[in-house]
DNA sequence: ACAGTGACAACAT
DNA sequence: TATGTTGCCACTG
């Protein structure tokens, strides 16, 4: 296997789809979940590459539940994503910040990971 | 084939 | 604490 079966986007919207509601999580750890430590910058480009779907599946994911390692919103206009926290129960301060101590969302186990990649 | 781009992250001032 | 710099990666024209 020098190299996964889906392509790298499809990989990241695997993962946030496993986001639980009311639970954040962040680029960077996203990347590692995948093997790409370093791969954070993609996992941002893979979620801005949403608004060219379909609306159906943009629905379906709950991309407003990854932030960055500061637990900041990163968008260039935060207010949208900051009312869908809201609205799912995260506390999301005046300077648009998210406690991670309290919403961090633990993430996958390597062996959840790996099955995800295996059957979808 | 290759340089440019961006919803990142870590480090240095 | 707040900027600025540098390294990264996948994707695009």
């Amino acid at each position: 296997m020098s190299r996964p079966a889906q392509n790298f986007y499809e990989q990241v919207y695997a993962v946030v789809r496993r986001i639980p509601r009311g639970r954040v999580t962040s680029y960077g750890r996203i990347a590692q979940m995948l093997g790409r430590p370093n791969g954070a910058r993609a996992v941002g480009y893979a979620l801005h590459a949403l608004k060219d779907h379909a609306a159906a599946q943009h629905e379906s994911i709950p991309w407003q539940r990854v932030i960055n390692s500061y637990g900041r919103i990163s968008l260039p206009n935060p207010e949208r994503q900051a009312e869908l926290l809201r609205a799912e129960g995260v506390a999301v301060n005046d300077e648009l910040r998210v406690n991670l101590d309290h919403y961090l969302w633990p993430g996958l186990h390597w062996a959840e990971i790996d099955d995800m990649l295996a059957n979808g």
